[in-house]
DNA sequence: CGAATTAGTTAGCATAGCTAACTATATTGC
DNA sequence: GCAATATAGTTAGCTATGCTAACTAATTCG
């Protein structure tokens, strides 16, 4: 015999594939509940930096964001112009901005992330308790993996 | 004692929350290879719906992309402008066609995926034998989810 | 102080989403 | 069997989101 346990097509490649697959379609099936928020893709996730990340400058969030400053000056411009968030000016560098999410937005954004996060549990809610023990002990890997990642690049 | 083990925080909400942000960030890392195949996002995921789906009408494409069919109309002419794809007549229906990938376009797709999976697994190498374990059994509980989803909606 | 650098904006282009309106083909009903 | 209806796809025109190039303003450095 080989191997006694679950060798079979477990190696990085596999895996690697597999995952990236679920996250596709985990991210398109909670993606439907953002339509009520009003707000496109970007603004969305510009805000939910923001709100996690607290303030921070044009430059930071459009990195944070993997966008140019020309593309993310425009969100912020529309987020802006909606309330959401806040341009507060730098008192050490005059040409940076400082960007905060308002009340208003974070209370939007928090009401959205709730609606993606209760599509998603009402999923897992179906599960048997050791698959949502695995799918618990996963998260704490992937996490620790997009560290490193964010470490490397 | 409450309970003897790990009842600690692995609720549905939580692990739904945690699994969300996972995904997010892990295809936010993968998906900067993309821009090697030259194709715009759009573009690529509907191709790779058709390399893995097989030929379809573009009312299907367009409902696997959750897109409505004038936005898919456009993605589909500049694939074909590309040589990407191809389209044919359906015989039984004439108001159908029938999209289906191009060899040119299967290659291109697979070479990406490559990229973005190779991504992956870089990271993937660096973790424990029982980590990836415990990977690719909730990639297997993810893909049940998925089936269930599509299920319901 | 002047030159180079840095932060952000503006202009202009391509892609990607939508709805409304259109064309062409199928299906239905009398 | 043909008129009415329904369905598949396209076209037109709007908004949003991505880019690069070029600009303005502020800071830093020699």
């Amino acid at each position: 015999m080989k191997e006694s346990k679950s060798k079979i097509a477990n190696d990085p490649e596999s895996v690697a594939d597999r995952l990236h697959s679920a996250a596709i379609h985990l991210l398109r099936h909670v993606r439907r509940q953002d339509s009520a928020t009003g707000l496109g893709p970007a603004r969305l996730s510009a805000l939910s930096v923001l709100v996690f990340g607290g303030a921070m400058s044009l430059k930071q969030l459009a990195a944070a964001e993997q966008v140019k400053p020309p593309t993310m000056s425009r969100i912020v411009d529309a987020l802006q112009r909606a309330a959401l968030i806040e341009i507060v000016g730098d008192e050490k560098d005059g040409r940076r901005i400082l960007i905060r999410p308002t009340a208003k937005g974070t209370k939007l954004l928090h009401a959205g992330r709730r609606r993606r996060v209760a599509a998603l549990a009402a999923q897992l809610k179906l599960l048997e308790v050791a698959e949502m023990e695995t799918l618990f002990q996963a998260t704490s890997i992937l996490e620790r993996v997009d560290r490193g990642w964010k470490e490397h690049s």
